[in-house]
DNA sequence: ATGAAAGCGCTAACAA
DNA sequence: TTGTTAGCGCTTTCAT
């Protein structure tokens, strides 16, 4: 298992050197028999193309850049595995950056995609600069931005309907006569969580209903901390939408456990995301759904479909996703 | 941000090009004013060495392969971002492997493993079949297992010390005064469920019991079942130890909302690897403690001295942990 | 369809 | 210490 080149493949064939490289480049040409012979060389010498040397020349590495901040979040390690799965089966694969958010910090691992050349970039739970999307964009590489929208830029983007979700939350509540409404919003500076934010209170202002709303930052302590201070305040909403699963997980906890409420007869609550964990008895969570699957197809279509023709317009992808009801909100009819 | 090459810097600086290239390798020698000329002209253009171009000469990538199968445990997510963390600080990224656990797969994996010039490899969560791991050995790649052993392979690991942990697991229920007890078992293809297993297999049968044991297979499904079982039993267990909070949160559920049961009056269960929701509220599980931080300071440290200096030898690394009381058993003197 | 030859951008001998 | 030279293993003209 040593290191065998195509100028080994090639003597051993008895061919040159660059018909080895032919039948191994996709979308070369060699005929039948010199296929075969250097098919059958390159087994006997367990021969693979080195990946490097190709990527030097095509300058297409087959490395997708996915840059990540905080993996408790159960929504994101599940994206990864399934981004990786996908992508794995197209011949791609993830090497990862992890952004602690803070600005030298993705300044520097910008610079450290481009060492790689990663051929793309996917940034998840991250909120990239505009210029260092810019960046990037001027480099003519190209990104998606996963589960984060981002107003002006000409970036591609899937998320889910989310302002829409925010609608159907505030909807659904409504419907179960509900009328002091409470929102634990995701942080402020993320699309997803003021897309949320803005569909549920301006469906609730339309009725005249003036929604008590506190950051929750995505964070559990600052939700739990919210949660508690909502339900002490001289008028404790009937139902808080709380906006993803991670921190509706710290609001049951509190409610429950410190407060010693009920849900849904104290108080309904209802997350977004629906992660695996939403799902489980000991939750039982009544969320809005974000399809991870269909996300990450639209993600990794987006970003391959640039990849292979640079000129194709960036576009920013929503998909609608249903409410899913369990057992922290009551139904309109029971 | 065009693509800038060493010889642009090298004109600009008025020096060679190679002395370009000194200034930016480690370990190369340049006089003071060369170097200074060349990081001036170098940071007015924007250059940075092409990592593919270095890597085909040194052989030395700077990436780490990471093998993993399944991510719904949380224990692997956390690991990988504390991986992937800390390899960044030394200069390292992490290039994503799905396997499917499936035989063929790993095939497929390894090879693209070597494609990548990966300069290691770890494996988490994945039994490695010991063909793939002599590979990867002859191909000269240091390989080191996380969270896995194997038997006699000449192989890096780093664990934790899982069959004292079963050991001390039983000690503890013992000491609580139980003496019919059960165990889920982790999939019994993974050393580490069979460690586990036998450390409290031994210490039971050394005073006399025999406990009942099942497999859970590492998956709720199983594991609820097997509680289940165990439950409904001639002769039910009054504590169970579940070889993985996975499993032991699937128990739970099952215990609690299924059956009616009520841990732990009606029986105690204790987990292992104290992922972060063994502590939150809904569950508040006793469980024996997988020291992340410190299993991936190790396996960081093992492979990176290898990948340095691969005369060094491999070595199996078991790290000492404490169990955790929570709410899921009643102390001994309670 | 095939071989010869020219690099991709860099590091590492080798001289000087 | 520095510049010159020779490749790393491959893809891609360019002839044939």
């Amino acid at each position: 298992m040593e290191k065998i080149t195509s100028l080994q493949v090639a003597e051993r064939a008895g061919v040159s050197q660059s018909a080895v490289s032919r039948v191994f480049t996709p979308g070369a040409s060699a005929s039948a028999k010199t296929i075969a012979k250097v098919r059958k060389a390159a087994a006997e010498l367990g021969y693979r193309p080195n990946m490097m040397a190709r990527a030097m020349i095509t300058g297409k590495s087959r490395i997708i850049g996915l840059v990540v901040a905080y993996l408790d979040n159960q929504f994101y390690p599940l994206a990864l595995q399934l981004l990786s799965n996908a992508l794995q089966e197209k011949g791609y694969h993830i090497l990862v950056f992890s952004a602690s958010n803070s600005q030298g910090a993705s300044e520097e691992v910008m610079q450290e995609l481009l060492d790689y050349q990663v051929d793309g970039i996917i940034t998840a739970s991250v909120g990239m600069t505009n210029d260092l999307t810019k960046r990037c964009a001027a480099a003519g590489i190209p990104v998606v931005m996963f589960n984060r929208g981002q107003e002006g830029a000409a970036i591609s983007s899937v998320t889910s309907a989310n302002k829409a979700g925010g609608r159907a939350v505030a909807e659904f509540l409504l419907s179960c006569g509900h009328t002091r409404l409470g929102h634990i919003s995701g942080w402020s500076g993320s699309s997803t969580g003021r897309d949320r934010q803005a569909g549920f209170f301006e469906t609730l202002t339309a009725k005249g209903i003036e929604p008590l709303i506190l950051d929750g930052m995505f964070d559990r302590e600052t939700a739990a901390a919210a949660a508690q201070t909502m339900m002490e305040s001289a008028n404790p909403p009937q139902a808080i939408f709380v906006g993803n699963d991670h921190m509706a997980f710290a609001v049951l906890d509190t409610l429950r456990q410190e407060m010693g409420l009920s849900v849904p007869d104290d108080v309904a609550i209802v997350g977004y995301d629906d992660v695996p964990l939403a799902a489980w008895p000991a939750y039982n969570l009544s969320t809005m759904r974000q399809p991870l699957n269909r996300m990450v197809e639209a993600t990794v279509d987006t970003l391959l479909t640039r990849i292979e023709d640079p000129s194709t317009p960036t576009q920013r992808i929503e998909i609608h996703s249903p409410l899913i009801q369990r057992g922290t909100t009551k139904g309109p009819n029971i």
